[in-house]
DNA sequence: AGCACGCCGACT
DNA sequence: GTCGGCGTGCTC
């Protein structure tokens, strides 16, 4: 009898390859065990995800299986069916999934390493070679080389393809090799100054939530909670449930968004379970990475703690998925494979009958309302009210710094104290505008207006990052001025000099800040006091190690609410509560200034108050009236091609497909989508909206298991 | 992802 | 006319 075994590669492609188990191999060959089969011209390490005595329904011819490398799988059931789940929810591919869930060096890559035959070089010698074979001839000439370096050396784009045509002139010999991940630096996580632990106590709304929860757990199956209310009391219920999970030497998953908030936590956990923790996250040395899985593989590790990739840690007897910060976007990995953590985390919870906690002081609007509805949302009782903001109308002040925050400068320069000044506009000036006849220099390829940027004096396009220099003189008219409009953070910077000429100021955007070694003389410098106001983007709050600061100012934030997102409210509120967050909430003179041209918008408004029960319910209003998630389920198709007729087609395709569901499916677009340009490529999008879950599963697997194209597609709720 | 095949502009 | 650029499609 011929066994046949069905296998997913990790690679960014959402389908699986049948195979022929060789007779040798049949004892070996078991759902979720790695082996080495034949694809295309190259031996890939792919995954078994099923073998059974029949082949695939469509007459393809098959190949055999190479090699069969486990003799026990290494992937585990629950692993398996997780993944599989994780796969069809986003359209990703399972065999990444399954890639991640491994430690490195169980996955085997295949490189291709690159020789200088005599061949070569005689030709090299008779300069018989076309331009790039003779950039390739010459590198090779020193040594040998894998395609990878080779492509940096020569600069050579499809180097693959090159190698391939030079390989058949016999110019060069490519030798193919098995080779674990390599090395890789490790990068500590900085620690910020340690902050005083506010309200860590174990009040009853406390136990109570640790109670229900601790009850849900005893009956060993799957069961959702929301825990509403600040961190630390989120914190200590956590810990309760971790307790618990151990005494019964049961496991706990423990997500995170972002490193920045790993230092306390790590910490935390290190103190209060000693050996039981591991921690894992993109700074670990390939060594580190190592020691973390085995680890866990050997199931010594209680707890593993981590960001969004940690779910893939193979723990079994999972009891508990703690996904704090739930509200925050980074649980989106926008590379392949795509996928939402906290979708994922309801999976794997629902899929191993565990407990799943989501935790956050600003839930997004879609998952508190679930909670609310289904019934299991859990409110802490609010500590200490953290500190509220001054709002300053910006349409009555004059220049880019009110009067109330220039004092508010002064003062905290006159103690000494550190202050942080957000505006999240990169460059000096968002536009510039002829004064005459109106005219604003835009991109010839994204249309928009170009960014001004004084320190090199260019315009530059934030779409596609195209820069030109700055033009003298208005191409419309001739007029010689050209006026800035959209003040950005160096002009920020600029006026706070000019007002505080004594000040030590600084600027932290990806323009002026460029890998790790800027960033971290940046922020050390600020830690260690020597930079009194640091002006910065968005991208600023988002670092790891900002010391608490008693002047956080924070211009503009209405520029969010431009975007053209349902969620751009709520996208709002939690960009400035993220800010808001880094005030010095111990020092009593600390303060927070927004400045804004809509003081009256609810997100602003209820954000500047620290209420986030004011914000949900302005929102849900809004959200209800407009139909959009939680009232309803959308879906946002991405789709991403170079060529625009052939992208188009296919978003039509889609849109057409979509339709033939009649009425219950309304179809938005298909329009080019926010971010337009992105790597030389076009972005379409398609929304699709229907009123119940299961009709936009159905339209969407409908619509786009055919039609293939690079896709992403985020769903709400 | 990697690689082959196929179609268009600039060169021996 | 070819070389080589990129765009499309396939890999069991």
């Amino acid at each position: 009898m011929t066994l046949f075994a069905e296998v997913v590669f990790p690679l960014p492609v959402d389908q699986s390859f049948f195979y022929v188990v060789p007779a040798a191999w049949t004892g070996a060959a078991k759902a979720g065990s790695r082996v080495m089969a034949p694809l295309g011209n190259k031996v890939q390490m792919g995954f078994i995800v099923q073998v059974s005595d029949q082949g695939p329904d469509r007459a393809i011819s098959l190949k055999e299986i190479i090699e069969v490398i486990d003799e026990v799988p290494q992937i585990s059931e629950d692993i398996l069916s997780f993944t599989r789940q994780l796969s069809a929810a986003h359209f990703s591919s399972w065999g990444e999934f399954l890639a991640a869930s491994l430690p490195p060096s169980a996955v085997v890559k295949t490189t291709a390493k690159a020789f200088l035959t005599e061949k070569g070089g005689d030709a090299l010698k008779e300069k018989k070679l076309s331009r790039d074979e003779k950039k390739v001839a010459e590198v090779l000439g020193e040594k040998p080389y894998s395609l990878f370096f080779l492509r940096k050396k020569t600069g050579v784009k499809n180097i693959s393809s090159l190698a391939a045509r030079m390989e058949k002139k016999g110019l060069i010999r490519v030798e193919r090799e098995t080779k674990t991940a390599r090395e890789k630096k490790e990068i500590p996580i900085l620690l910020p100054p340690t902050q005083l632990e506010l309200d860590f106590s174990v009040d009853e709304s406390v136990e109570e939530a640790a109670g229900v929860i601790l009850g849900a757990m005893d009956k060993g199956a799957f069961a959702p909670f929301y825990l509403s209310g600040p961190g630390p009391k989120r914190q200590a219920v956590y810990f309760l449930l971790i307790r618990k999970i151990l005494a019964c030497s049961k496991k706990a998953l423990f997500l995170i968004p972002e490193l920045s908030q790993a230092g306390p936590l790590q910490e935390s956990l290190e103190k209060g379970l000693g050996g039981q923790a591991v921690f894992i996250h993109s700074g670990l040395s390939e060594r580190a990475r190592e020691l973390a899985w085995q680890k866990i593989r050997s199931q010594k590790a209680g707890v593993v703690a981590g960001l969004r990739s940690a779910l893939f840690s193979p723990v079994e007897r999972l009891g508990l998925i703690i996904v704090d910060d739930e509200h925050d976007d980074s649980y989106l990995q926008l590379e392949s494979p795509l996928y939402d953590a906290r979708r994922g985390a309801w999976l794997r919870a629902s899929g191993q009958r565990a407990a799943l906690v989501y935790g956050s002081s600003t839930p997004s609007v879609e998952a508190f309302y679930r909670a609310q509805q289904d019934g299991y949302l859990l409110t802490l009782k609010n500590g200490h009210k953290p500190k509220q903001a001054v709002v300053i109308d910006d349409k009555t002040e004059k220049g880019l710094i009110s009067q109330r925050l220039a004092s508010g400068l002064q003062g905290s320069l006159d103690e000494g104290k550190p202050s942080i000044v957000f505006l999240n506009r990169r460059g000096y000036a968002s536009f510039l505008f002829c004064p005459r006849c109106g005219h604003i220099p835009k991109c010839g390829r994204c249309r928009v207006s170009l960014a001004y940027h004084k320190k090199e004096d260019r315009l530059v396009c934030h779409y596609c990052r195209a820069s030109q220099p700055k033009i003298a003189a208005c191409p419309e008219c001739g007029s010689k001025v050209l006026e800035p409009g959209g003040a950005g953070v160096e002009a920020v910077e600029e006026e706070l000099r000019r007002l505080f000429p004594q000040a030590r100021i600084a600027c932290f955007d990806s323009d002026r800040v460029k890998g790790q070694k800027d960033r971290d003389k940046v922020l050390q410098g600020f830690q260690a006091g020597k930079i009194d106001i640091l002006v910065g983007t968005q991208w600023l709050a988002h670092q790891t190690g900002l010391p608490p600061v008693s002047l956080i100012a924070i211009l503009n934030p209405e520029a969010l609410l431009a975007f053209p997102d349902f969620r751009a409210a709520q996208k709002t509120y939690l960009a400035l509560d993220f800010m808001m967050r880094l005030v010095d909430a111990a020092d009593k003179r600390s303060e927070i200034v927004i400045q804004t041209a809509f003081p009256d918008h609810h997100s602003i408004r209820a954000a500047a108050r620290r209420d986030y029960p004011a914000f949900y319910r302005e929102e849900v209003r809004f959200r209800r009236l407009m139909n959009y998630p939680p009232f309803s389920c959308l879906a946002e198709v991405l789709l991403q091609g170079r060529d625009l007729r052939s992208l188009a087609q296919k978003a039509r395709d889609i849109a057409g497909c979509a339709a033939a569901f009649g009425r219950g499916v309304e179809i938005l677009g298909p329009a080019f989508s926010p971010g337009a340009t992105v790597r030389g490529g076009k972005r379409v999008q398609v929304i699709l909206r229907t009123q119940k879950p299961e009709l936009l599963d159905q339209v969407l697997r409908e619509c786009l298991g055919r039609i293939k194209i690079k896709k992403s597609v985020w769903r709400y709720p």
